[in-house]
DNA sequence: AACCCAAAAATAATGTATGATCCAAACATT
DNA sequence: AATGTTTGGATCATACATTATTTTTGGGTT
């Protein structure tokens, strides 16, 4: 009955938290920054009651996607150029530093597979702007899937999400492009000659570089499109 | 964060979000490691209904205090020396790069400042490990309060606080006392002398040491109290 | 008797619903 | 401008429904 042969499969069999909704709403632009959430009217859009979405909010709060005041409620925290600087400065800590330990761990498998997502990369060459981007997350997720520090592995992640969510607004520049495929040929290079500062190094600048890319979009976003910063 | 300077009566008029109190008693160790929190209890526990509760408890899981399982309920995440290993190597990552800033920023009046509270921490000796943690947060809040990136500082606070907690519990041994003074005074040098890398080197010493020390005396404490991972 | 397993009961989390307060902001009146 | 009033929402307290997990129980089996 509720098995459908579904060619292309839908996406979406499970309904998902309420939590992820939101969030999902909110990194994808469909709540805009600095919208004001109430409860009410959130409980209407997702269908449930308010108790979930109180909930909800407050994890999101803590994770920082959300501001709230007392007896004032809830509203997006805006994802502005200085938050994208913010996390990118951190992120240019972080990822050497978990790349420079793959580095001592890789095997031949590991660098085969990074080979192949690769490949796929390349293959894809862009085209598709949302499998791009999923495979380049996999690249990155295989140095950093294994490190034993879940936590910053886990910050990461959460920076890419973000990071992942605003670029999807606007198309990679030829540029970037080439840079992409560039790094991470170069990064594969130096796991593979066991040359941990080179890694570091190439990471840093990949970091570096996607920063300054997003940025850019932004900013040139902001001057071009109308303006809001509202409410 | 919002704590008010508050000379030395530090008194709590206000009876604080249940949020805050729950929060309190985690990292206090008033609710133990892996401990089960179930709703019901903790509302009668804080006076309230298991509302607040509900909703203090997502905004803890998302400061990752608490760890929560799909209808199995929220427990304490366990703090052990992984935990500190993990939160110790994200901050030698970020504190060194907020101190570098700082350097490049500083004022007599700044400079003058640290040197005051420094002198406070010598003056109390760690005769009150209390006073002793809030003088220590207070000195390394005045470099990295100003800097523009909120959001590394306020992963910076947190882990602190964590870090707090913990080390509550047990006494700072003599030469980790004479290296956090001998630090803090090369520290203050290298930023006079506007010497970033040092500073930087400085820092990220410190910040090791102390997390050397931490899981020293955990390790310890587990090799010696009773065990009980538990539940 | 000791052991295993599955049905039943108890426990809790999660979701819904509703009413009561309280607060901040907007509005109205002096 | 200063003060009172209204109002939209957040916040809190209950009560109850639903669902998943854990514990208990009562055989049956070795």
């Amino acid at each position: 009955m509720d098995k459908q042969p579904a060619a292309t499969i839908d996406v979406e069999p499970v309904p998902a938290s309420i939590y992820e909704l939101i969030r999902e709403d909110i990194i994808s632009g469909k709540i805009g920054p600095n919208e004001r959430l109430k409860i009410a009217d959130l409980a209407k859009r997702y269908g449930t009651s308010t108790n979930p979405i109180r909930e909800a909010l407050q994890q999101l709060r803590g994770e920082d996607f959300v501001i709230m005041e007392p007896h004032r409620g809830a509203r997006v925290r805006p994802i502005d150029e200085n938050f994208v600087r913010d996390i990118i400065e951190i992120a240019a800590l972080i990822e050497p530093a978990l790349t420079r330990w793959f580095v001592g761990i890789a095997t031949e498998a590991d660098i085969a597979q990074l080979l192949e997502i690769q490949a796929e990369i390349e293959a894809l060459n862009f085209s598709d702007p949302n499998r791009h981007g999923q495979l380049d997350t996999r690249f990155h997720e295989v140095i950093y899937d294994r490190h034993y520090n879940r936590h910053a592995a886990d910050l990461w992640w959460r920076h890419r999400e973000v990071l992942r969510a605003i670029s999807r607004r606007f198309p990679t520049s030829l540029s970037r492009r080439a840079a992409v495929l560039r790094e991470h040929h170069e990064l594969i290079e130096a796991i593979r000659a066991q040359d941990a500062d080179r890694a570091a190094a190439v990471i840093a600048a990949h970091v570096e570089g996607s920063g300054r890319h997003i940025i850019e979009h932004m900013r040139l976003a902001r001057a071009t499109g109308a303006r809001k910063p509202l409410t």
